[in-house]
RNA sequence: GGUCGGGUGGCCGAGUGGUUAGGCAGAGGUCUGCAAAACCUUGUACGUCAGUUCGAAUCUGAUCCCGACCUCCA
């Protein structure tokens, strides 16, 4: 068995992992306030995750992935639901804001080749459980309700010995010190780092159900800790999350599932950096910013062309999960072209043969292999593991060219090589190659493309390279590359 | 102001107390009818100042700069 090694946010450092029960592994990740398209950066986040959900499963681990829709509760600085602000803004129903905006996500996901989780539960689904564990809390002497609305007691929380800011590295006495004074509600509050986890709704509040303590709506927190006991148990194993997420939101979670049932919620914490641009937060009111179809179709002044999913999912594997990655056409543009020689490559190795029994070059591609895994082991370190994998490229392209001998690879190990390269490419990197996209239904094509180029290639040997070149140029201008490589001349899109 | 994380070659981006990251771009070469592709070779580096050490870009301290978070955020 692989020795996994994971960076624990709670700990700050990595951290051997072993799951609680052998063999399976129960992960959460905060999804999604669906009021909005779906950001870039959330993009970054989810396919970090599916890159360790599909490690995880490739490790032969029996995961299950829960990963949450916010559909409520989730407040913007001036009180006012986002859902419900949605609903008003466009006239339509709260769900009907949230459907919309899931589906986008749903697609999106599709989009960039994501799996699905295995369960996706969304807040309004987990009212009760929600207002039953506001009870649990409360029974347990720490929140306290006021005018209808229930807050967490951080104060008496601490005073039992129980860690507040310990995942943000926060201290109480700062956050006492603290004054928002634009925060809804705050002189309810008996302190500032108290937090609402029921919201007595206003009059005009559309999203609103029945609570012992008033009509109301929960507090944005809470739904993960009630979703993440539901399907997961009160203590699992991972919890994942965007950087940003861990103060107030994680640190809150904790504090309730603590709360409630006076355990920790997940063994280990992981957060994924921020994706930037240009160096810099993206912010729409800054003007930096771009939006996934912009990126896809290169409709943006950021940038100089448009890059496809595989490209983007690529780039964002370039770099660790736990560091910023900074967006930049340039950098894309690398990323493009490096994905693009992946991909031939990976083409290459699939039909590349051998009869030998053994091979010089065996130990080596073995270790590459092995290599990647490794990486891969420690703290998904997807940057490292493909730098291993971009070894193998040059041994492919010269094998197949003949550069290196056709003996020094066996036919065994290129077998398990094909094997597992493709098993590293496509399940754990989650990767696709677009040339490839609608698989097979390229057969008419490739039967023209063959007899194109079989007449090219007469041309090229009645030294007819007007002709040939009028091919070439023509098939350029098409879309369509000519590559003419020792044994005759391959075609791409 | 508080907390955390960074500053690596032209651009991204890993990593490490002494040994090649990797990708893209650049240079030279091989191949080619010419190209492209491919292959080979190759340069450029660790913010600044001190300190620890046989040796630091990697550890420590100071300093400058940047980013994120501080109840909107993936």
């Amino acid at each position: 068995m692989h020795n996994l090694e994971v960076y624990n946010s709670l700990k700050r450092s990595k951290e051997q992992f072993k799951p609680i029960a052998e063999g399976k592994i129960g992960m959460y990740v905060c999804g999604p306030t669906v009021y909005s398209d779906v950001h870039i950066g959330n993009c970054r986040t989810f396919v970090s995750f599916d890159v360790i959900y599909r490690f995880l499963l490739y490790l032969g681990y029996k995961v299950r992935y829960v990963r949450n829709i916010t559909d409520v509760g989730h407040l913007l600085d001036d009180g006012e639901d986002r859902i419900s602000k949605g609903a008003r803004k466009h006239n339509l129903e709260p769900m009907e804001v949230v459907q919309r905006y899931m589906n986008g996500f749903h697609k999106m996901m599709d989009i960039f080749n994501t799996k699905k989780p295995d369960i996706e539960p969304r807040a309004t689904g987990h009212i009760l459980e929600q207002i039953e564990m506001v009870q649990a809390i409360i029974d347990n002497g720490l929140a306290y309700e006021k005018n209808g609305s229930v807050y967490f007691n951080t104060k008496k929380y601490l005073e039992e010995g129980k860690a507040y800011g310990e995942l943000s590295g926060r201290k109480i006495d700062d956050l006492l010190s603290m004054t928002r004074d634009d925060l809804k509600n705050q002189d309810e509050k008996d302190h500032p780092s108290d937090f609402a986890i029921w919201i007595k709704a206003s009059p005009d509040h559309i999203m609103r159900w029945n609570a012992p303590w008033s009509v109301g709506f929960p507090g944005w927190h809470l739904e993960c800790s009630v979703m993440s006991t539901k399907y997961l148990g009160e203590t699992f194993d991972i919890h994942g999350g965007g950087n940003d997420l861990k103060f107030p939101h994680h640190e809150n979670e904790i504090a309730q599932n603590v709360g409630a049932c006076n355990c920790q919620p997940a063994r280990y914490w992981l957060h994924t950096n921020m994706l930037l641009m240009n160096g810099r937060k993206m912010s729409k009111s800054e003007d930096n910013s771009i939006t996934p179809q912009e990126l896809f179709s290169g409709d943006s002044k950021h940038i100089s062309q448009g890059y496809h999913p595989m490209a983007l999912r690529f780039f964002m594997l370039q770099s660790h999960y736990r560091s910023t990655l900074d967006l930049t056409d340039d950098a894309l543009k690398a990323a493009d072209k490096g994905f693009k020689r992946l991909c031939d490559a990976r083409k290459t190795l699939m039909s590349l043969e051998s009869s030998s029994a053994n091979g010089s070059k065996d130990q080596e591609i073995r270790g590459i292999l092995d290599g990647a895994i490794a990486e891969m082991c420690d703290d998904f370190n997807t940057p490292k593991a493909l730098a291993k994998i971009f070894e193998l490229v040059p041994i492919i392209n010269s094998y197949a060219d003949g550069k290196i001998a056709a003996d020094s690879i066996s036919q065994e190990l290129l077998a398990s090589a094909k094997k597992e390269f493709e098993a590293i490419y496509t399940d754990v990197f989650g990767l696709y190659d677009p040339q490839e996209e609608g698989g097979g239904s390229h057969d008419a094509l490739d039967k023209v493309m063959r007899l194109v180029l079989d007449i090219r290639q007469d041309a090229r040997t009645n030294k007819d390279w007007d002709t040939s070149d009028k091919i070439r140029d023509g098939l350029a201008a098409a879309g369509i590359t000519v590559k003419d490589g020792k044994d005759g001349s391959s075609w791409s899109v």
